[in-house]
DNA sequence: GTGGTGTTTTGATGTGGATCAAATTCTTTA
DNA sequence: TAAAGAATTTGATCCACATCAAAACACCAC
């Protein structure tokens, strides 16, 4: 290893006192404490992330984090879904993305957040300082080299939503939609086609589908119908969707 | 500084040895030596990096990177002008971003490209293997937390793009682009109105417009010819376009 | 169960932007 | 500087999806 002091100093000074080790108390129950963050972090290490950390609740419908504040605080979510959006002002509105457990919330360098967050269901949440966190990120490299990965991840996914917005038709935005869920539900490998007849399931509405889709919920359903009545999908409720072709599914997403 | 084994171990062995240091012969006259990537390292540093990268020059229209193809290198822009794009089998195309001098290409995890770049101009590059790359970025964490900046904000810049092909109206993509391409011209800052009568240089294509705002050439024409009867735009040439009134461009490309 | 409310589906009609086509203007080459 | 070719604009028509409207269905509370 290099002397440090060959390293360029862009790295600001530690500004957390490093003795003042919290346990992770609260975090042995915690439904993300392998995922995300806190999954790169030691049982040790842990209790720096969590000494700074405030735990949340947030109900259902409630929007914690709006475009245009004052970013002041980080998330990490430790339970439930939630919609990631951005809004015009006549009520236009685009769902960026979904996330749950695990996900790291804010990753903007701007001091305003540039999107929304909703909860979609009742959501656990630890809340961090913006400055605190910071200071833990100079701390722990792990951290700052996992919010990277998950940067690039998040990257990838938004290339591909930007060819579905900008040039996919209806139906095959929905088809490109159900496999992408299938993935996020690990009801398959990434890149790889849920065996036929795997159930998904959706908790979305058909207004979060539109919003996510750039469609109108009239036409996600009628797209929806057009992919039952064509043997693709199976419907049997309104948040359960069967994938009866899932290779049928793909050659519509992708336009083979 | 916490000593160095109370880190968690995320971090690869290296595998560049560091007594190789090359000098930084080239970079001198690099267009991007001081922006992006490079910006972050010292002239000493700077050997380094410089000591892994093959500087290739690209013709205008040259695909150098494709979508699906096994990502073996990174690149870094040093001159010229490059167009980032997804395609689908039948020849529709989305172009998801522009690049410049100092953008640093392939920021994906990926062990393929997931998407593609194709010469503008005739661009100049450094090509870096992949592997020793990461050994680099390994030694340099600025490097890494340049790279986490610039993933951020490109997801931002993503975000905004989602927004606009799935929610925004013809002229209101056109009116954004306008201004968003201001910014990056650095006509204005960041989030600040251009003046009236700012001069914008367009080196794209009608075809590179529509594919990047999800449109067709005739519309963006139609588009421009709106804006330009409305009074917000003229232009005098085909590259070029004069902003009369960027506040109500503004006020067009955010639905006010 | 029943009634009430909100969501989803289905149907009828409208429209913004796509497509097709021709005219115009730029660019290249000789 | 003219002629050929490509890119752009403009015009006419079409269609995928939006909008408007009503019916069907799901989810409550009581």
């Amino acid at each position: 290893m290099a002397p440090m002091n060959d390293l360029p100093l862009l790295r600001r000074p530690v500004t957390i006192n490093l003795t003042q080790r919290a346990n992770a108390s609260g975090c042995d129950e915690c439904g993300a404490r392998h995922t995300g963050m806190c999954g790169v972090l030691t049982e040790e290490d842990l209790g720096f992330l969590s000494s700074v950390a405030q735990r949340i609740t947030v109900a259902a419908g409630d929007v914690f984090m709006e475009e245009g504040d004052k970013a002041t605080y980080f998330f990490n979510l430790n339970q439930g879904n939630v919609r990631l959006f951005k809004s015009l002002p006549d009520g236009r509105r685009q769902i960026t993305g979904f996330a749950g457990p695990g996900y790291f919330l804010a990753l903007a360098q701007s001091d305003k957040y540039v999107f929304s967050a909703e909860a979609m269901d009742s959501v656990k949440l630890c809340r961090f300082n913006r400055i605190s966190l910071m200071a833990v990120f100079e701390e722990f490299p792990a951290l700052e080299r996992k919010l990277l990965d998950a940067a690039m991840h998040e990257l990838v996914i938004a290339q591909q939503h930007m060819l579905l917005l900008g040039r996919k038709t209806a139906v095959e935005r929905v088809a490109s939609f159900l496999l992408s869920w299938a993935e996020r539900l690990e009801v398959c490998g990434v890149g790889v086609l849920p065996k036929p007849g795997s159930v998904l399931h959706l908790p979305l509405s058909r207004m979060d589908l539109a919003d996510y889709l750039g469609l109108t919920i009239e036409t996600v359903s009628r797209s929806l119908g057009q992919l039952k009545r064509e043997g693709m999908i199976d419907v049997p409720s309104i948040h359960e969707i069967i994938l009866l072709k899932p290779k049928g599914l793909s050659d519509i997403a992708d336009a083979v």
